[in-house]
DNA sequence: AATGAATGAGTATTCATTCAT
DNA sequence: CATGAATGAATACTCATTCAT
């Protein structure tokens, strides 16, 4: 998960100093992206709205895109934190159980800072191959993985890579777009309900069998 | 489906000669998209690229938007068209057989052309509330919805709404994704077989079928 | 009064649909200039609002300049006829009398079309040296000039070119700022009247008279 | 005489360098000017005449128009600080003493820098109502008025207010118009003498009344 | 380390003018 | 004569990045 040599933060700040720089300028990047949108996140605006100048922030931070994806490597770990904990905790569960904290913990996690969420999804340029999305999905998936195996003779699926991928994506971005579309049903746990219930149909197996057989 | 009149083009191409002239802007313009992405994708650089000057570009497009906005209409008709082809032939099918054919259709909606669609829906930002993916998802959505009603009697789930916008998202991101990263399991048909599966299991099974009954 | 061959209209339009042609075209000029700006003020533009194609306009003048230039050679012409007019009229009057109809002939021409007179006085930039401007003032000394040699000997000026030149330019301007800023004083005659009477104080006073006469 | 917030510099020149930088893109601006008039004043071409960036030159103006607006703002200044001056020095002198000295004033004004006041007052397009033409007026009008109401008791002029808008309007006109026509006449004092008369007769009266008591 | 002035390639868009039809 | 599609040089302005201080 090493970050390549052209986002990498130029420097590990040591000093107590750097650092409070360079969280006052994720802070300002931040800031502004949640409040006036990618259109006015230049560099110059953040270090002045971080109170330092453009050469500090190049002192830290290679390029403008080298800002973007560690806001968004620090915002993925808020909410990886988030589902591992939770996935921990309920290891131990019943796989209904364990699939349930992981939904909520998913929910849990786009809810902590909704804004931002947004506008790193959905504003924010994609920055070549290695975006912050990929790496969420596929630490998503390997998390939903785990869990599958753990609960492997329960489950009727053959391929387990292919029911975490099809899982954790499917989970992520119903959740994704339900924040913005549906935070009734968000809320109320609706939605909780009803991705749980297909999650452990599709794994413990529905009454008959898939549809591919009947298909003539 | 109008477009506002901020992004309708300028003039109804009438001629042949003015159609061929917007034909080859559009074509350029996802030539460049597809190619070097949305940071290249200047009008001089369209203009250039389609063999015109900038001014008859802006002869049919009043504006940059303008010409992304009909990209992403042509693109997302060729997509609905093909998908609401599918669902309405497959209308009077049983449920599996149509939940299949509209997985299959979004599926080859997908496939064709992946790298427009990619662009498209990763690079482009977003133009105003109503872009092009909830226009999409709205339509798709309401799709899944009008399958799901006709099916009404077989189905377990009480919030029919809820379930189309589930499976609806479910299934294109699930797919949307996969175009991406699992694009054998969407070829050898291992994907479509579990999506169905478990869309038909999270339909017809109540919240906890016996899982005894399919354990070895 | 020749216009350079740039400026000149292309063909004289024998034909009666060319000069209703060149008519429609001058009357959107106009339009289109007063309700909108010069910086609205643009060859297509002008065309479209006068129901032709830019071709046409073209046609007629050779060049935007071209355009501009008549339509200040008939405003000017319009002001100047009138202000002729009014000078043979009192050509036989005494001198103030003669005075008083010129003064009062310069506000009407101002008066003949004021937002006209405005754009093109203040808004739309001098082409080269021969402006209308300075046609216009050389005509109007001329005319002062020809005033001043009728009343020879009433007058105590000696430079009767320099009297006229000052005298013309004076009222002018005068009246010109007036009609934007002093509206009132336009209209109640309290303006001409002391046009007037510093006119002819100037050109009938000695260099000092004797100012105890009119103490009171 | 606080510029608006859209067109204050951007940056009070504090360095030494930076006034420097300043100063050449205020010279290259009025050689361009000058030279080859308002059409050819565009931010690049003045930048490159001043041997900056255009960068640079957005830097320290916001936009074009206040970089003309500074311009007009020292021109006028130039001008005012003269001609308020030469108000003051004579403002214990006789009426007469101190209309020359104003009328003397006004054409030094306009001799500074010619070639720039006549592409600043002719070429360059209004911007907005306070326009520098407009301040300058009426700066020159509040001049001539509180120098009337010094002589009040001489001056048979009923309306100051009116007389100095007329007197203050008259001279600058007359002078800014022989700046390019009459230049002899400025130079040898004529124009001068006879507008000092003028004003002089005008203020203390003439031999007969206002010819409008003697229209028919 | 920190600064912020300087850079200049690059952007979207306009509009006078031409010329094939 | 008339058309109007096509042209493309030109414009004001931005912003990521550098580097002398």
């Amino acid at each position: 998960m090493a970050a390549t040599s052209a986002t990498r933060a130029r420097k590990q700040p040591a000093q107590a100093r750097s650092r409070a720089m360079v969280e006052a300028i994720l802070d300002a990047a931040a800031r502004i992206l949640v409040k006036d949108g990618y259109e006015a996140f230049s560099t110059n605006r953040v270090a002045e709205a971080a109170g330092a100048s453009v050469g500090s922030l190049y002192q830290y931070f290679p390029n403008k895109s080298a800002l973007l994806a560690e806001l968004m490597r620090r915002h993925a770990q808020d909410i990886m934190s988030r589902m591992f904990a939770a996935a921990e905790a309920a290891a131990s569960g019943s796989l209904e159980a364990t699939v349930r904290a992981m939904v909520t913990a998913n929910i849990e996690g786009h809810l902590i800072d909704p804004p931002l969420h947004h506008v790193l999804s959905e504003e924010v340029p994609r920055l070549g191959e290695l975006d912050w999305r990929s790496a969420f999905q596929r630490q998503g998936v390997e998390q939903v993985r785990a869990l599958l195996e753990r609960h492997r003779d329960e489950i009727v699926v053959a391929d387990l890579d292919l029911a975490a991928f099809l899982l954790a994506n499917a989970v992520d971005s119903v959740v994704h777009v339900a924040v913005g579309e549906r935070a009734d049903h968000l809320a109320d746990g609706a939605l909780a309900d009803e991705l749980c219930r297909m999650i452990v149909c599709y794994l413990l197996a529905g009454p008959r069998q898939a549809p591919r057989s009947i298909s003539p």
